[in-house]
RNA sequence: GCUGGUGUGGCGAAAUGGCAGACGCACGGGACUCAAAAUCCCGCGAGGGCAACUUCAUGUGGGUUCGACUCCCACCACCAGCACCA
C-alpha cells in the first residue's frame, strides 16, 4: 500500500470534508466549549501570503488537538472588510469598493480552504455587508444612548494622506498609523467615544489576563495612569483660576510661574490688552507647527507672557503667566505649575526668558546641581523645611485642602477615541442633523443607514458622501422637518471591536446576537494575532465589551481571556518580507509543490510560534524528507501480519508515552517546533523497531495508530488519507487524543552522571526511580569516582532523582 | 531620555536551578551503485592528547549556590514601543 503524501490528498479531503461537513459546528453540544478565534483579515488583493499562513495554520493545528482533546471547538473565520486600500484602489483604478473587496474576498475565501482548517463557513462574517454593519451603527447608537458617544470640537490628528482624521492611537509618533506620514493638528469638530470612562477598568482587567507581559505593559503605558495633586492658582485681579496638574507637589513653594498651553480657553480671558498681539502671534504660529516639530524634546523653548499675574496658593506671591507648547492642551489640565529649579523643561524656559529660579529639594548627600529632578528634603519652604519628598507631598496637600485649594488627582494619557472618517469605505455614522431638532440618532427600527453605491471618489478632504445628495437629504426622524444626514462613516476599528460577538450569531436579523449564545461561548478561550494591535484593536474590543456589559447585554467582563502573538516570518536576508526589497517568498508555490500539510509542518518546525524568523528553502526539503519516513512507518505497519508474540517492548513503550506527553504539553503551549522535534524522533524509535524479527503486532498497532493521531493536527489531509488507508471509515478528528501513562514515560534503566565538586566524572546506569540512599551508595562505588574521592572527606552528597549525584568533598 | 525584549555551534534552534547544544540544516567519512541521485550508517562547539581522557565554552564582568544559559547586581550590543505626559 502506497501511503506518501502529495498535494492530490489536499484536494481529495477538502473535498470530503466539504461533502461530509466534517467540520460543522454544533452549538447545541454538551462537550465543553472553547473558542479559538485568530485576528479576521482585510480582504487585500494579493493571495494569501506568509503571514496568513503564520498566522492562521498552526492556531488551527492547536484548534484540532483541541477538539481531539473532547473539546466543541469553535473557530470561525471572516473579514474585516472596510477601510482605506479599497477605496484608495478605487480612486486610482475607478474600480468600486465594493466590488474589489467582494472579488477579494472570493479569492481568499478559496485559498483559505487549501489551507485546511477547520472553519465552519456558515458563520462567516464580512463587515462591510448590510447585515453586519447594520449593527455596527446599533452600537454606534448605544453608546450614544449611554452618553458614550458624542460630538466635539477639539484638536485632532490629521492625514493629509488618507485625507481624514485620525484616533490617537492610530496617530502615535506623530504618524500616520497606516501610511506613514506626518500628521497635521486641526481644529474639527469630530465623533468620539468615551473610553476614558473605562480607562480605570480597562486598566484593572489586565491583571487577571493570560496575555503576554509586554502587551499588557503597553496598554498600561498607553493608559498611563498618573497620581499627583491638583492645585488651584487664582488670577490677580479675575475670578478665573489656574488648575494645574503635578506629581511633585513637595516642589510646589519653588514656583516662580506659570504656563499654560496655547489652546488653554483661559488664555483670551486672562491676556492684558498690552500683550494681546505678541500672545495671538505666538498661538499663530504654533498652529502652523507640525506635531513632530511641536513635540521635538531637542527644540529650544519658545513662549509668550500674557501680562496677567497668578496667585502662589500658599506664599500669595505673585508669579506670571505665560503661554507656551511645551505645555500640552491635552494632557491633565492644560496648565503647569512651572518649578525651573526641579524641572528640565521649566529650567530651560526659565533661562531663556530670564525667569527666577529658586531651588527648594535638596539631594541626601547635599551635591545638588540645577535642575535636580529626583526626590530628596525640602529647603526653602518655610514650614515644611526638612521633610522628604515624599511626606512634603501629603503635608503640602493636606494645606491646600484646608485652604480648598488644591487635593490629590489622578489623570491619564489615554484620549478618547476618535470615531469618524472623512472616508467613503466605511458603516455611516447613524446620525442626522436637523434644523430643528439638532443632533438625531436614527432609530434603530431604521437601520441600517445604507451606504450608498454611486458616489464619486475623487479625495477633497470630505467624505464623498458629502456630495451625494440621495444620500445626504433626508427627513428628521423625529420631528419630520428637512435633515441631513452625517457623512462620516466609522473607524473601522468600531466594526472589530465587536465582530468576535456577532461570529457566535452571525445570521440574526432581529439583533447584534443572541445574549444566550454568548453567555455560552464568550470569552474567547485563545486569540491569536499581532502585537502591532496591543494599543488599538485590542484596547478597543475590551472597551466595546466592556459598555456592552454595562448595558446589560454581555455578561463577562474580558473578551479575550488568554492572548498569543504571532512572531514575523521574514525574508532569507533576515528582513521584512517587502515587495520593494524583492525577498517575498510566496505560500503559494510552495504549497503547489510540496502540499499544504509539509508547509504548515514546516512553518511549525522552523521557527518559534511567538518569534518567527528568516525564511530558509534548505527547511522545507527536510520536512519534505520527513514526510517520507513517516510514509515508511505506516508502510512497514501495513505490511505486518497479525501475530500472537505478545512480548512488550519496553523501549518502544517508553518513547511513545514520553513523546504523548511531550507533545501535548508543547502544542498546548503552542511550541510546535519541539511538538515536532519530539515527533522526529518517534518516528526514528517505531522505525528502529520494525526492524526487529520479533514484532509486537498488537503494540505496533497501538503505537502506529496513537502516531498518526499525534501527527493529525499538524498534518491534517495527510493523517486522515492515512487514517483511511489503516482501514477507518470516521475521521481520525473524531479519535480521541493519546493518553499517556506517566509510569511508561521513564525507562526501567537510567544514566545518571556522577559528579564529584560539580564537575562530572562518571556515568553510571541505575534502576529508575532508585532512592536517595541507592544511587548515593552506586555513585560511591563506581571506580573512577573513587579516583576523585579516594582519601577524601565526604561532605555532602546531592540526589536528583534519575538525573545525577553530586559528591562534595 | 524612559520602558520592555533579545544575545547559546557554520546556520534554524533545545534545555521545571541538575549531564549545554535535543531536533533539524549544512559539512566530513563510510555502505549501496559502473556512476550519479535517492537511501542507510558514523562523526560533527573550540583547544590539547596515539589513547582512556582533559581544559575552555551560553554577549562582558562580578555575586548567590554543592551545582547557573536559567536567579541577583553592573555593563555592552542589537531590536521594539513610548517620548516636552508636568
Amino acid at each position: 500500500m502506497d501511503f506518501s503524501y502529495s498535494k492530490s490528498v489536499d484536494d481529495k479531503w477538502r473535498k470530503i470534508w466539504e461533502e461530509r461537513k466534517t467540520y460543522k459546528f454544533n452549538e447545541d453540544s454538551d462537550k465543553p466549549k472553547y473558542y479559538l478565534l485568530e485576528m479576521f483579515s482585510y480582504p487585500s488583493a494579493s493571495k494569501l501570503h506568509m503571514g496568513h499562513w503564520w498566522n492562521y495554520s498552526l492556531p488551527d493545528s492547536f484548534g484540532r488537538m483541541k477538539r481531539m482533546q473532547g473539546y466543541n471547538v469553535f473557530q470561525p473565520m471572516g473579514f474585516d472588510a472596510f477601510g482605506l486600500p479599497a477605496e484608495n484602489y478605487a480612486i486610482k483604478t475607478g474600480i468600486h469598493p465594493k466590488d474589489s473587496t467582494q472579488k477579494n474576498i472570493e479569492t481568499m475565501e478559496e485559498q483559505l480552504k487549501q489551507l485546511g482548517a477547520t472553519y465552519d463557513w456558515d458563520y462567516e462574517i464580512k463587515t462591510n455587508e448590510e447585515e453586519y454593519y447594520k449593527w455596527t451603527q446599533w452600537v454606534f447608537l448605544k453608546l450614544y444612548e449611554k452618553g458614550l458617544a458624542y460630538r466635539k470640537d477639539a484638536p485632532v490628528n490629521y492625514c493629509p494622506h488618507c485625507q481624514t482624521v485620525l484616533a490617537n492611537e492610530q496617530a502615535s509618533g506623530g504618524e500616520c498609523e497606516r501610511c506613514h506620514t506626518k500628521v497635521e493638528h486641526k481644529h474639527l469638530t469630530q465623533w468620539f467615544f468615551k473610553i476614558t470612562d473605562y480607562a480605570d477598568k480597562l486598566l484593572e482587567g489586565l491583571k487577571d489576563l493570560d496575555w503576554p507581559e509586554r502587551t499588557k505593559r503597553i496598554q498600561t503605558n498607553w493608559i498611563g495612569k498618573n497620581t499627583g495633586a491638583k492645585v488651584v492658582f487664582n488670577v490677580e485681579g479675575h475670578d478665573e483660576k489656574i488648575e494645574v496638574f503635578t506629581t511633585r507637589v513637595d516642589t510646589l513653594m519653588g514656583v516662580t510661574y506659570v504656563v499654560l498651553a496655547p489652546e488653554n480657553e483661559l488664555v483670551d480671558k486672562i491676556t492684558t490688552a498690552d500683550q494681546k498681539g505678541e500672545i495671538e502671534d505666538y498661538k499663530q504660529k504654533v498652529l502652523h507647527l507640525s506635531e513632530i516639530d511641536r513635540t521635538s524634546t531637542v527644540r529650544e523653548k519658545t513662549g509668550a507672557f500674557t501680562g496677567a499675574y497668578a496667585i502662589h496658593p500658599l506664599t500669595k506671591k505673585r508669579v506670571p503667566v505665560y503661554i507656551s507648547d511645551y505645555v500640552l492642551a491635552s494632557y491633565g489640565t492644560g496648565a503647569v505649575m512651572a518649578v525651573p529649579a526641579h524641572d528640565e523643561r521649566d529650567y530651560a524656559f526659565a533661562k531663556k526668558f530670564g525667569l527666577e529660579i529658586k531651588e527648594v529639594i535638596k539631594s541626601p548627600d547635599g551635591e545638588t546641581t540645577l535642575p535636580y529632578t529626583s526626590s530628596g528634603v525640602l529647603v526653602n519652604s518655610g514650614e515644611f523645611d526638612g521633610l522628604e519628598s515624599g511626606k512634603a507631598k501629603l503635608a503640602i496637600v493636606e494645606k491646600l485642602k484646608q485652604n480648598g485649594l488644591g487635593e490629590m488627582t489622578t489623570t491619564y494619557r489615554l484620549r478618547d477615541w476618535l470615531i469618524s472618517r472623512q472616508r467613503y469605505w466605511g458603516a455611516p455614522i447613524p446620525v442626522v442633523y436637523c434644523e430643528h431638532c439638532g443632533i438625531v440618532p436614527v432609530p434603530e427600527s431604521q437601520l441600517p443607514v445604507k451606504l450608498p453605491y454611486n458616489v464619486d471618489f475623487k479625495p477633497t478632504g470630505k467624505s464623498p458622501l458629502y456630495y451625494c445628495d440621495e444620500f445626504v437629504n433626508t427627513t428628521c426622524p423625529k420631528c419630520g422637518a428637512k435633515a441631513r444626514r452625517e457623512t462620516d462613516t466609522l473607524d473601522t476599528f468600531v466594526c472589530s471591536s465587536w465582530y468576535y460577538l456577532r461570529y457566535l450569531d452571525p445570521h440574526n436579523s432581529k439583533a447584534p446576537f443572541d445574549k444566550a449564545k454568548v453567555d455560552k461561548f464568550m470569552p474567547v478561550d485563545k486569540y491569536v494575532g499581532g502585537v502591532e494591535h496591543a494599543a488599538m484593536h485590542l484596547l478597543y474590543a475590551r472597551f466595546i465589551y466592556k459598555a456592552l456589559g454595562d448595558m446589560g447585554y454581555v455578561s463577562g467582563q474580558e473578551p479575550f481571556k488568554s492572548l498569543i502573538h504571532q512572531g514575523t516570518i521574514l525574508g532569507a536576508d533576515g528582513q521584512k518580507m517587502s515587495k520593494s526589497l524583492g525577498n517575498t517568498v510566496s505560500a503559494d508555490e510552495y504549497v503547489a509543490k510540496f502540499g499544504s500539510d509539509v508547509f504548515r509542518t514546516y512553518l511549525g518546525f522552523g521557527f518559534s510560534y511567538t518569534e518567527g524568523g528568516p525564511w530558509s528553502d534548505d527547511g522545507i526539503l527536510a520536512i519534505n524528507k520527513f514526510f517520507q519516513k513517516v510514509a515508511k512507518v505506516f508502510e512497514n505497519f501495513y505490511d505486518l501480519k497479525s501475530n500472537e508474540n505478545k512480548q512488550v517492548d519496553e523501549e518502544l513503550e517508553v518513547w511513545l508515552n514520553k513523546t504523548i506527553k511531550n507533545v501535548t504539553e508543547d502544542m498546548e503551549n503552542f511550541q510546535f517546533n519541539t511538538s515536532i522535534a519530539r515527533l522526529m524522533e518517534l518516528t526514528s524509535a517505531i522505525t528502529k523497531y520494525q526492524t526487529r524479527k520479533d514484532r509486537n503486532y498488537e503494540q505496533e498497532k497501538h503505537t502506529v495508530y496513537s502516531y498518526a493521531k499525534l501527527l493529525a493536527p499538524l498534518m491534517p489531509h495527510y493523517m486522515e488519507d492515512v487514517w483511511e488507508k489503516l482501514g477507518h471509515e470516521t475521521s481520525i478528528f473524531d479519535e480521541a487524543w493519546p493518553k499517556y501513562d506517566i509510569s511508561k514515560t521513564v525507562a526501567k534503566q537510567v544514566e545518571i552522571a556522577v559528579q564529584v565538586n560539580g564537575q562530572i566524572r562518571a556515568r553510571i546506569n541505575i534502576p529508575a526511580d532508585s532512592s536517595d540512599e541507592d544511587m548515593k551508595k552506586l555513585a560511591l562505588e563506581n571506580q573512577s569516582v573513587q579516583n576523585y574521592t579516594n582519601g577524601k572527606q565526604i561532605k555532602k552528597v546531592i540526589c536528583i532523582k534519575n538525573r545525577l549525584v553530586n559528591i562534595v568533598v
